[in-house]
RNA sequence: GUGGUUUUAGCUCAGUUGGUUAGAGCGUCUGAUUGUGGUUCAGAAGGUCGCGGGUUCGAGCCCCGUAUCCCACCCCA
């Protein structure tokens, strides 16, 4: 029988015990909030049909899709004829009806239209569920990662924005990290292109002001004019690409840039009052309006959200925004909803470069009973369950087998106390108490432990 | 999808111009200590050098292919 090197899928990871208890303090950290805030938890299946997530996310998500093979006799139906390398696409069509989620959103919509008899709007909803990318992995960029989403569906009011940015604020506050919340509006971005008379560009015009930080003011003019922006659009664009100053005197200026466009004074009024509701939550990170913003511009049509560590460069670790009509295309028109997604990985990475994960990162085990077999191990086996009972994580070692072995397993899972209940200490009612930070140890009455390892 | 890079013991990595039997640290195991871990000391186990092919008297090292890791682009959490 020929032996098989273990292996798992291109960006994909195994999580160690101390990985999954720091991964699990993430998770924990952000679903109280969630709560906190009346998010209530639901699940949707990994696997989606094809049909509702195809089309959702443009036409690079769609490459990014796993498909998942029909079970069975996946070619019946397939003409020969259309088994070549050319048509592939279509051929995928045929041979997959399902697929892997991508992100949290769209199962979120179809969810929301599926049951919307049974759900009271505005509905708020937590999920937190990993999600899969057929990407190339690099930094920070995995195949499967998990997302931490909280939505609100059926809601215009710009209270949910400013609610979202307080429990990123509120999340990344416990976990102790810096960040910088970033704000944008998709309406604001509509008028820009508007003034520059290139409504139809807009998403070549966000794309490339977006890397404003990354290849500078000459290089993005460069883009936009590969992008097809005439020279005068470019010109024209400066002043807002250029746009310095605090929020209010941004706003001030794009408001007297935008007055004459569709969408820029409805976004800027969205904006400011976005601004002052924060100002009332006391959010105590920073909130920036960042008009290079232009996260997942397929789906949003008002706010735009964007969180970044503040002494990390790892891309963004928290994004959302506002989704106009997202339901839509499932039959549900004219429900608005607005979300934010937690990414727990890179939240992960971020602690773990700054080394800000808090003590958790051990075993939880309080207490280890040495096995001395025969009565003294049934004996252990009593006492561990009067410590579980009151709420005392407790083990009791499974083979009577030499006390070095016991005690190095106490000592590699830093399990800081150990019971020692051998025959001399049955007889006399008694046991030994070995605290493993200091190596003292003492004799006492087995109802003593109590006292001394609370 | 495009470009670059990595792969040698469980882990982190050395390995000279191609030359006998591929090394270190950490970890693991055994013993010093048959009822005591973390420190110390003595010893041991552990390798198809990613995989497949080629060049050569001879390949961990050179060539080709392939997988994989990581990094950048595109895009994104």
């Amino acid at each position: 029988m020929s032996t098989q090197k273990p292996s798992i899928p291109k960006g994909t990871r195994d999580f160690s015990p101390q990985e999954m208890n720091r991964r699990n303090c993430i998770f924990k950290t952000i679903r109280l909030v969630f709560e906190q805030f009346g998010y209530q938890p639901i699940e949707t299946p990994a696997m989606e049909n094809l049909s509702t997530l195809l089309g959702k996310y443009g036409e690079e998500g769609d490459k990014l899709l796993f498909k998942v093979l029909n079970s069975g006799d996946f070619l019946s139906g397939v003409e020969e004829s259309e088994l070549t390398k050319d048509n592939a696409a279509a051929l995928s069509s045929k041979v997959s009806e399902k697929g892997l989620r991508y992100d949290l959103t769209v199962p979120f919509a179809r969810y929301v239209v599926q049951h919307r008899n049974d759900i009271t709007f505005p509905f708020k909803r937590y999920q937190i569920q990993p999600v899969w990318r057929a990407d190339r992995p690099q930094k920070g960029r995995y195949r499967e990662f998990y997302q931490c989403d909280a939505d609100v569906i059926g809601s215009d009011s710009l209270i949910n924005e400013a609610e979202l940015l307080l429990i990123a604020d509120k999340v990344f506050g416990k976990l102790g990290l810096k960040v910088i919340i970033k704000l944008n509006n998709r309406k604001i971005l509509s008028g820009i292109a508007e003034l520059i008379g290139h409504a139809d560009k807009i998403t070549d015009i966000t794309v490339a002001i977006d890397k404003l930080d990354k290849i500078g003011l000459k290089k993005v003019n460069e883009e936009l004019a590969e992008r097809g922006l005439d020279v005068d659009a470019i010109a024209r664009l400066q002043p807002v690409i250029n746009l310095q100053g605090s929020n209010a005197e941004k706003l001030s200026k794009l408001s007297d840039l935008l007055r004459n466009t569709a969408d820029g004074p409805q976004g800027i009024a969205e904006i400011t009052e976005i601004l002052v509701l924060a100002g009332i939550m006391n959010i105590s990170s920073p909130v920036e309006l960042d008009l290079t913003l232009a996260r997942g511009l397929n789906y949003y049509t008002g706010a735009i959200i964007e969180v970044k560590a503040a002494d990390v460069t790892l891309g963004s670790i928290c994004g959302g925004g506002r989704y106009d009509n997202l339901t839509g295309i499932f039959g549900l028109p004219d429900v608005s909803g607005v979300g934010i997604s937690f990414g727990a990985d890179r939240i992960y990475d971020v602690l773990n470069e700054l080394n800000l994960f808090p003590t958790a990162a051990r075993s939880t085990t309080r207490v280890l009973f040495v096995n001395f077999g025969g009565k003294e191990e049934k004996l252990s086996i009593e006492m561990a369950s009067k410590l579980r009972a009151i709420g005392i994580n407790t083990e009791v070692y499974p083979d009577n087998i030499k006390l070095k072995k016991q005690f190095s397993y106490a000592d590699s899972n830093q399990i800081p106390w150990v019971v020692m209940i051998g025959e001399q200490e049955r007889m006399d009612s008694s046991c030994i108490l070995k605290n493993m930070t200091t190596g003292q140890q003492d004799t006492m009455p087995m109802g003593e432990i109590i006292n001394h390892i609370v």
